[in-house]
This record gives C-alpha cells, sequence and structure tokens, in this order.
DNA sequence: TGTGCACTGGACTGTCTAGTCTATTTTAGC
DNA sequence: GCTAAAATAGACTAGACAGTCCAGTGCACA
C-alpha cells in the first residue's frame, strides 16, 4: 500500500499540502487522517496509497516547509551602501522568521524534536544554519572590501540574526497581548543594524 | 470532587511534582492522567480530587517552572569592572536558557499557546520579560555610573538576551548531532560581551 | 471505640482515531 | 468500448485515554 503509482502525482501533491497546512495549524496531535483526506477531497485509503503512516505523511509535511534558501537574497544586494544593504537583509529576516508558517514549522520541530530527530535536523539545517551561511557570506564580502572589519564571519552573522529577532518575534511566537507595532519594529531593525555596525567597524 | 479537601497538601504537591516531570519531558498529549497518578503514587481518584481536569493540571503544573525571579541575581555584582559583571550575566542567562527544563517549558508553552494562550503570555512575563528588565535595570545602573553609554536599557537588555543565546541554544533546543563545546561558548559568550561593549561605550 | 474523611484499586463508559477491509465507481490507455 | 489500475465511501477493528463510579481500607480525632 505504501507505493505511489504512477499516475495521479496531483493527488499526492493535494495530500501533502492539506496535511502541512493542517500540521502547521494545528499541531500533530490535533489533526487525524480523516481530516486530512476531507481537507484534500480525497478518500482516507488514497491519503494511505501514498504514505505509509501518520507519521510518514507528517515527515513529508513538514520537510517541505524547512527549505529557506534564496530567501534573503544576498547575492543581489547594493553594497555600496552596506549598512542600508544589512537593514534590508534584517528586514526580510525579520519578517520571514515572525510569518505564521516559519513560526508554526519552528514550534512544531522543536517540540517533536525528540520523537523526531531527525526532521529537527533538517530543520535546522535547511533553515537557521542556511540563513547563517549566507549572512556570513555576505559580511565576508563587506569585510574583504573593506567595508566593515569582521573576521570570523560565522560568529558574526549568528549575533547579526539573533540580534535582529527582537522582542517582536518573541511576542509573536508567544502570541502575547502586547504587540510591537511596525513603527517600533522597524526602529528596533534600525537601531539595531546601527549597534551591529559600531560593534564590526 | 474538585475541591481539595482539608487534610494533606503533601499528596498535592506529589501530583503537582509529577506531573510537571511528565508534562515537561512528554509533552502534553503524551503524557496520561493514569501515568501521573502512578508517578505521584497516588490513585487516579486523588489526582482529579485536587484537579478538576487534564487541562487544569497542566496549567498548575507549567505554572509553577514559568517563574525565574532572582536567577540573574543582578543585585550582588561586584560593578567595579561592569564587562566582568556583564560577562558573569550572560553564563547565567545562557545556563539557564539552555536548561532541560527551561527549554521543555518553553517548547510546550510555544507549541500550546494556542490552546493555552493564559499560560503562554504567564511564561512571556515571568520568564523574558522578568529576564529583560532585570537586565535593563543593570545596564540602567551602568549608565548612570558613566560606565557605559545606554540611553534606551530596555532596547539595550533585549539585544544582550538575544545576543547571549548564541548558536548553541539554537542547536540544543532543535537537539541536533552536532554541540558546541564548553570552551566554543565560553568564547562565544565573552566575545559577544565585548561585542556589546563595543556597540554601547 | 466509633464516626467520617482521605485515599485506594479497579472496573467501567464514552469517545476518538490510526489503520484496514470491502464493495463499488471512476478514469486512462489501448 | 474494454480492461485494469486508481479512487471512493463507509463500515469496521483495536487500542488508547479522560473521566466516573463504587466498594472497601486506613487513619484521625472525639
Amino acid at each position: 500500500m505504501t507505493k505511489p503509482r504512477s499516475r495521479n502525482r496531483i493527488k499526492q501533491q493535494q495530500v501533502l499540502n492539506a496535511a502541512t497546512a493542517l500540521f502547521t495549524d494545528l499541531g500533530y496531535h490535533a489533526t487525524s487522517m480523516a481530516r486530512i483526506a476531507q481537507s484534500a477531497n480525497v478518500s482516507k485509503q488514497t491519503v494511505y496509497a501514498y504514505f505509509s503512516s501518520k507519521e510518514a505523511l507528517f515527515s513529508a509535511a513538514i520537510e517541505q516547509k524547512c527549505d529557506v534558501s534564496g530567501l534573503l537574497d544576498i547575492n543581489h544586494l547594493d553594497l555600496s551602501d552596506p549598512k542600508a544593504a544589512l537593514l534590508t537583509v534584517a528586514k526580510r529576516f525579520f519578517l520571514m522568521v515572525t510569518s505564521k508558517e516559519a513560526l508554526a514549522v519552528h514550534k512544531i520541530c522543536a517540540y517533536e524534536s525528540k520523537k523526531y530527530p531527525q526532521l529537527s535536523e533538517l530543520f535546522y539545517q535547511a533553515g537557521p544554519e542556511r540563513l547563517t551561511a549566507d549572512v556570513a557570506k555576505l559580511l565576508a564580502e563587506l569585510d574583504a572590501r573593506q567595508l566593515i572589519n569582521i573576521k570570523a564571519p560565522h560568529i558574526a552573522a549568528v549575533q547579526f540574526l539573533l540580534l535582529m529577532k527582537g522582542e517582536a518575534w518573541g511576542r509573536v511566537e508567544f502570541n502575547t497581548a502586547k504587540q510591537l507595532s511596525n513603527e517600533e519594529i522597524d526602529k528596533y531593525l534600525s537601531d539595531s543594524v546601527d549597534f551591529f555596525w559600531r560593534g564590526y567597524s
């Protein structure tokens, strides 16, 4: 029953998409296979034709949301104004990291990291590690052009990304009553880019 | 059956402790009431005598782990060497935030923040908000003594704490195969305190 | 010594859900 | 149009688990 037969890849994708939406929205336990089938407009039997178990479907569903390659798009930045370039990266990163989907995947991978260690490993590599590498590359480039003074780009990249999460990220993650305004966030990001710049100039 | 009768508060605490241990270890769904009763050396009936439902017990169990007051102990620091004081705070913070218990509570509150919004609110206030306020107070004191130049202590405190999580925190959170050594962590923390200091001197 | 409360253990109910099975219908290629 | 694979609806099994019920035990206090 596990083997995906040849014909209809579309159904498989329907199932996967429905599963991703439900898992990230409701979590693992609150999402039933029946509900996934219903939401995908497919019979339960079909779900099991493509995915051998709930666990397998869960893994496949989360996996397809882990990848963030190209998100910061660091290769198309105008480096003539390096601080502005960093601010652009900071804003892209912040938007991504506070997006509903990214947060959901983050939570679910962290929570299920015991049950699915290979999944959280995958998340970490395709997510944080990838982003850090991108930023490190950018910082190394700025250093090579003598626009900034960074001898350990990886560490600096870690610091940069952590900084840019700010208070707002935690507040979104825990869905607190008080949320920061866009103005506060913009100010925080630009202050933090300045701060980062001062530390490495 | 909901009312806790007068006599035996000890049993109630036994139940609560067992529940906390199991919930933080296994998560909400994987922890059954029967198992809690067993682990507390108590009958299921007794569990229900003190806590009206699984949800109520869960809330009570997590609540008792949220509080981190006094953890950084900022009032007994030697401020004659401010950078050393910051490094001390950084180390305390890092140890706390990567501890098994803190991570478990963090994950569970984030994951269940939709189902238990009041719980994640409580966590945020008793945890991150509290720690940030402590650090902000310390930074304001350093500023008052003209040892550092910080006009927005709250923001600087947010930055400080984010920085000190480092790469190691994420790796512990997601339980990645590669973990950083104590030497790497110590180096990162002291580098980051230096970096923070440069940004605000 | 007797009364009543706290507690125990285990049986029991109802519900939910992963996963299977069957009989039937749809679809695609020849 | 024929055939076989693919899909469907829905019934069904089996197990887990929240929460209740009950009959009985032990302890505290008067």
